[in-house]
DNA sequence: AAAATATGTTACCGAGTGGTTACAAATATA
DNA sequence: TATATTTGTAACCACTCGGTAACATATTTT
């Protein structure tokens, strides 16, 4: 049989991105991870020191959000500026399933296994909502409005309904994508 | 020894809550609801048919969300009422520990267990979001903002800052309150 | 009082968890 | 080629999980 180290710890790694992508936080284990590997957990313990080493190593790698850092080259904060990183956030974490079990995660704990893995994605995050970062009722209605974006985004991988708003339609993104549009219109003229 | 179902009924009922409240929906579980009961578990099974039952039955009580009840009997949805109410509820979310830990669940799964819970749940939370029904932007806005009222009070539990706002500061939700209040009355202008 | 029933506990089951140890075999070094 | 060292596996550990069965005792019914 062959041995490969490099190539193992390549499998393990991909294993644990794609058991957080598809199960979430909570399917994130090292017996679930060495099976969907296919490799013996005792080698996640001795290449990583466990879990603990795992979500470290991943928080150094980070390789998430990745089109976010697109947006990272900015200006001032304008007001068409803050509507294009809006919508181009939001559709970003609409499509980015890794970042979104992330941002779960964070809804479920913070020891000092996840502590480096949050604290990453954050820093990513916080280049969204930097852009303004004055102490106005626009910047804080934006972001109410970026985290019920999330919360709605998060909600829909469980739920199709959220009262009345059908969260299965691409309507109902749309709407929400104007509503922060308009929003930023309406304080911005006042 | 003394024996009353309806007492240790009440007993493990309490626990459940206690649990849910106290280590949020990753707590809960038979084990755990029994010890805190101080009760065999075997009782959860003969008297609830088990934690699906036991959920059941919670969610017909449906004791959580009580203050919320208070707006129930509303008119015709004016500015003013919107705005009161969106006021009310903001309060009631963060005080009322148990329903956040029943808003956080509803991000982790959805079964044939926890179904009816959220069901009953999520009729309690439409009495706030029903007072505005049209398909305005307003409402859109709306949503998103109480939305992101919800996620960032889920994770306040175990985030004290999200970028630069800090989660522990008292003016920080009057910020997102008063964000509110404007975003009502800017559309409403309009 | 005797029998039936309701209530409660303990011990157990199989499955799954994180973590370790002993060992086999492949690869690198001497 | 002989010897270390690295890579990988399998078995095991103690523990927790949900769930059940056997049993003891309190309470009610006859």
């Amino acid at each position: 049989m062959k041995r490969d180290r490099l190539a193992t710890e390549k499998k393990i790694y991909h294993a644990f991105l794609s058991i957080l992508k598809e199960k979430g936080p909570q399917g994130v284990g090292i017996n679930a991870i060495a099976k969907e590997a296919g490799v013996s957990k005792g080698l996640i313990y001795r290449y990583f020191g466990g879990l603990d080493g795992l979500l470290l190593q991943y928080a150094q790698k980070g390789d998430f959000f990745k089109s976010l850092l697109v947006l990272d080259n900015k200006e001032k904060s304008s007001v068409e500026d803050l509507k294009k990183f809006a919508k181009e956030a939001t559709k970003e974490l609409r499509e980015n399933k890794l970042a979104q079990e992330i941002l779960r995660w964070q809804l479920l704990e913070n020891n000092k296994e996840t502590k480096e893995l949050f604290k990453y994605t954050n820093t990513q995050v916080e280049k969204i909502f930097a852009i303004n970062d004055k102490d106005t009722s626009l910047n804080h209605a934006f972001q109410l409005m970026i985290g019920g974006y999330v919360y709605f985004t998060l909600l829909s991988k469980f739920h199709k309904k959220f009262i009345t708003t059908d969260l299965t339609q691409e309507k109902t993104w749309e709407n929400f994508d104007n509503a922060l549009e308009k929003t930023i219109e309406l304080f911005n003229e006042k």
